[in-house]
DNA sequence: CTGAAAGCGCTTACAG
DNA sequence: CTGAAAGCGCTTACAG
């Protein structure tokens, strides 16, 4: 890479000023079109490279836009991310991605990132026990947050999420409806704001539907298909044989179905299963799932839409977006069979 | 936001040069222990954040690694980034992560977006089509780059994937030994080095058993858990009745497996199946999936040690590393069975 | 419409 | 062990 080309090269060559050469590369109608196509016709053809740091250091605006969630790999997120994508690039912003695994240590070293490359703003998913300081924190120093998925207490900042409590209640409302009396719920844990919405909801179907709720009806802790798979036969030795059961996650009820399969018995058939999220994959597992639509779509394109807006100058009010989840009924569940 | 803090804040409040203290937050000898506490206890105390964009136009690095995948939702590459994220963290290099979708466009804008910011590497699996110029070009502007999984031909640089051909030939020959003799390869494209690799390595196997190998028992194109689903219908069509499907990756048979129960069939008894790359989800899929496992870990890894082998200096010769994979039988594979 | 000059916030020889 | 000064490569008033 012989000599570096900058700005000053090219302004050389052509016997122009730097400041001419910065205008006409960003279209700027100061310049005139000879000027302007001379001078981009030159960059172009030695292979001139844009040097980001030193203009976001003059301008301090870097055109980098941070996302964090608890796991990249998780097809949610993954719907989210996808959508949050398509709405950066149509600003020509560039996301700089990252997990957290729930650690606040990885979250808060990745904000500092953020922060030391001057990013414009940032799209995250909390980490489990994320103080209200650390988004304050962000915002104190210039760097706009918008949350998904998850709330933190008392942060002053847009959320956008589903309505928890609402989606589960309209799979547990389905399953009563289909005759389900004893029904289990699985997964999720009390940590989170979404752990504590989907149980709340949960509870409340049931006792309006004049079930009783027993404390061993709850299984909580799997998140993932192989956690869902390995509970299954905790849940199928339960005493008393509840008939169905809603689930975290469409991943932990396709793991759980795989699971009673495994152990015999005939998932959609022998226990009815509900999911949550909706994801691709619910429609050709086997039986294909029913389970609530999340919304992941709307969350992050309407966040990313938030945040772009804050960047712009807009003011976005704190607040609580609530999206609303849907019910896809499908093959996993359907009449009670009451198990010898 | 107050006053921006910076370095010549501590310093004027300390009475000591700029000099000082950036010597001293980088913990310089150079600096006097007592000096540098003084310094770094008040740079915390007053929430001083380090501007990484002015140091790196200072030194010209960036801390900064690009990695660019076809899709980061895609578990295959999820496993390599996991093993990239792990190695690079420990190097305090930030990972900037892209999809390409395998659109040379998305990969070129990507690439434009490292060099911008001055990035110090890049690891990537080229999208289809990718010319060795796009690669050079990198490296010519000083941007060293190394390829997982996909090769591209003459490029100069180092590569590190599974041996495909070898691979496919281990579930193709066990299949064989198994007693079939009308074997179907589901998926995979020859755009792709892997894609031709695989097919080859299908090819050689059953010529070697002595085996006919007919075009019509090549379905390509897919590669995603719905596409193996949809798929099905066409493979149970053939004239033939082939009694087993070599497919692409673990998605494809995972998808297949679930469209043959959809028609009735019991995968891993009526026809058997194998699959590739071994995720977790392989073997908790109904039945357990007979695959390959493609060393996603070690690809990631050694990909990665030889990124930061490259960005320290150490000459790290073009070669074509080939991670031997291993056959995983499981539950999805038997005898053959003739079906009416 | 174009140019000269200052400045973004660091780091790095160099001098003492 | 510490300081004064130059410079990384841009952009932005300001002047003409």
């Amino acid at each position: 890479m012989a000599q570096k080309i900058k700005l000053s090269t090219i302004a050389d060559a052509l016997g122009v000023s730097t400041a001419t050469v910065s205008l006409a590369l960003r279209d700027s109608p100061l310049v005139a079109d000879a000027t302007r196509d001379r001078i981009k016709e030159h960059a172009r053809a030695i292979g001139y490279i844009y040097n980001r740091r030193a203009a976001s250091l003059r301008t301090s605006r870097s055109g980098i836009v941070g996302v964090v969630v608890h796991d990249i790999m998780n097809p949610f997120f993954a719907e989210i991310l996808r959508s949050i994508e398509t709405e950066l690039d149509r600003s020509r912003q560039t996301f700089l991605l990252s997990n957290h695994y729930d650690q606040l240590e990885k979250q808060r070293s990745f904000i500092d990132t953020l922060l030391q490359l001057g990013a414009d703003g940032v799209i995250m998913s909390p980490a489990i026990g994320t103080p209200r300081e650390d988004i304050q924190l962000m915002e104190d120093n210039g760097l706009p947050a918008v949350l998904v998925a998850r709330s933190v207490e008392g942060a002053q900042v847009p959320v956008f999420r589903g309505d928890d409590s609402y989606g589960i209640g309209l799979a547990t409302n389905h399953l009563i409806s289909l005759g389900h009396r004893r029904i289990v719920m699985i997964g999720g844990t009390d940590q989170t704001s979404t752990g504590r919405h989907r149980y709340q909801g949960y509870v409340i179907a049931m006792q309006k539907a004049g079930l009783e709720v027993q404390p061993h009806w709850r299984i909580p802790g799997p998140r993932t298909k192989q956690a869902g798979f390995e509970v299954a036969g905790q849940f199928l030795a339960l005493q008393d044989k509840p008939t169905a059961a809603v689930c975290w996650n469409d991943l932990v009820a396709i793991g759980l179905m795989n699971g009673i399969a495994r152990a015999g018995l005939v998932p959609g058939t022998d226990i009815s299963v509900t999911g949550y999220d909706d994801l691709e994959e619910a429609a050709i597992a086997t039986p294909a799932l029913t389970t609530v639509w999340n919304g992941q779509r709307d969350v992050g394109r309407r966040a990313a839409r938030a945040l772009l807006d804050r960047l712009n100058g807009i003011v976005v009010q704190p607040s609580q977006e609530l999206i609303k989840p849907e019910l896809h009924v499908r093959q996993s569940t359907g009449k009670p069979v009451e198990r010898g």
